[in-house]
DNA sequence: TTAGGGTTAG
């Protein structure tokens, strides 16, 4: 609070003095490091801040080992800059997704010898990096552990190492390690919840119910979070009629359903056919004066494109429009084509996201349309968005729709472009763009 | 980044 003032004051002087340099641009720094060889000196002269720092790690995502070049160099060459701890969570986190784990080490000691970390976040972080990777073992020890690299451990990270092992779908380690210690951290309805919905992920919503029943026995109240975690899964798991007659419950019992609980309904009805009743659950939303979100539409949306019709999809979304909802990224998705694409980004001020390029790639790929295909690819090289691991593995199996030599001399050349930027391919994208050469 | 709702996904 204190820094931001001061740096507010000093940039507002600088201002009144017209001194002020233009302000630095990310993109303009991004595509710098991105075309220049690694071992290039940053620009001089920078204003470097942590929200200039950020927002160039964040658009190299998608190129770690820039990125961490990146990091390092002004660490190390710039002695008047220090990052901040949101910096170095981010390049943890790039290093974390590379599996460099000496480098993770190497920074988390780093935080701590500027004494600005590490903070429950990071490990947060790291413990998610771990358990995606298939090893929910060591994200549990790293929680049991924490304390020794001067984080202390509290309901709150308790939770949070709880919720990242749900969330990778390793609930029944997360159960375990709930079961040993809910006792010492005094589990909380934040607790249950997140383990309801470990269940509820893995679609099994009658151990989901088995913990709803411990908890109210234990004395803690389930609250309007869990019930609509529970909602969920019931139309996750493909119990259409438990869900609704759920939903039918939670009305009768005026939990206080809100705007998720409706989305839920709609979505998971709309999705399992129910097109007609998901409609006037949407209807009676708005009779009930809850206000639908952006997300409300979307669901709808989708549902009218999957079950219904374009035709009828589009209506809501014009209906959308008129009542003054902006649109976002979600929303052009549903409604493909290059021409919802255009208008995305010309009438509505939104910018495509790699969903976007990876969902228009992937169709072109498809009906091989493969140059449009690495047409857009390079559009995303040179904008807000760099190519992800799904890009990459959608546009090298493009390469193998036409059947052609050339598309596989391409496909080399991308696999050899995801190596150097840090994503590991599959060994089955391997093996076939080898056998595709040769 | 302490929990729940819209991209495509089993």
């Amino acid at each position: 609070m204190n820094r931001l003032f001061i740096k507010s004051l000093c940039t507002s002087s600088a201002a009144a003095a017209n001194l002020k340099p233009p302000p630095p641009d990310p993109a303009a720094i991004s595509n710098l490091i991105l075309s220049s060889p690694i071992q290039s000196p940053l620009p001089s002269n920078t204003p470097w801040t942590p929200h200039l720092v950020n927002s160039i790690l964040k658009r190299l995502w998608n190129h770690g080992p820039k990125a961490l070049h990146f990091f390092h160099l002004l660490d190390r060459r710039h002695r008047n800059y220090i990052h901040s701890p949101s910096s170095f969570n981010l390049a943890i986190d790039i290093a974390a997704r590379l599996h460099l784990h000496t480098t993770v080490w190497s920074l988390i000691r780093r935080m701590r010898s500027l004494r600005i970390g590490p903070s429950p976040k990071t490990f947060a972080i790291v413990a998610e990096r771990f358990a995606s990777s298939g090893k929910p073992d060591k994200a549990v020890n790293l929680f049991l552990n924490m304390h020794e690299h001067g984080c202390s451990q509290d309901l709150a990270s308790f939770n949070t190492i709880l919720d990242v092992l749900c969330k990778s779908k390793r609930v029944e380690k997360a159960y375990e390690l709930f079961k040993d210690l809910r006792g010492r951290f005094s589990a909380d309805v934040v607790t249950y919840n997140v383990i309801v919905n470990g269940w509820c992920l893995i679609k099994r919503t009658p151990k989901a119910l088995e913990v709803l029943k411990e908890m109210v026995e234990r004395g803690i109240s389930p609250n309007l979070t869990t019930y609509n975690t529970m909602l969920k899964g019931f139309f996750r798991s493909g119990q259409v009629r438990q869900g609704w007659e759920f939903f039918l419950e939670m009305k009768k019992r005026n939990c206080g359903v809100d705007v998720v609980t409706y989305t839920t309904a709609v979505h998971g009805l709309g999705v399992s056919g129910e097109v007609k009743r998901a409609k006037k659950v949407f209807d009676e939303m708005l009779r009930e004066g809850v206000l639908p979100s952006v997300a409300t539409y979307n669901a709808l949306i989708q549902v009218m494109c999957k079950k219904d019709s374009v035709e009828n999809a589009v209506l809501v979304f014009e209906e959308m429009l008129r009542k003054g909802y902006e649109p976002n990224v979600t929303t052009y998705n549903f409604t493909r084509g290059e021409e919802m694409m255009r208008r995305m980004e010309e009438e509505g001020g939104c910018e495509a996201s790699f969903q976007t390029y990876n969902m228009m790639i992937r169709y072109y790929s498809e009906c091989g349309e493969v140059e449009k295909a690495l047409g857009l690819f390079e559009r995303m090289g040179s904008g807000g968005c760099l190519p992800n691991l799904d890009t990459y593995n959608i546009l090298i199996s493009g390469m193998f729709v036409r059947k052609r030599s050339e598309d596989m001399v391409v496909a080399g050349k991308l696999l050899l472009q995801m190596v150097e930027r840090g994503f590991v391919p599959r060994r089955f994208t391997f093996n076939r763009v080898l056998n595709g050469l040769l």
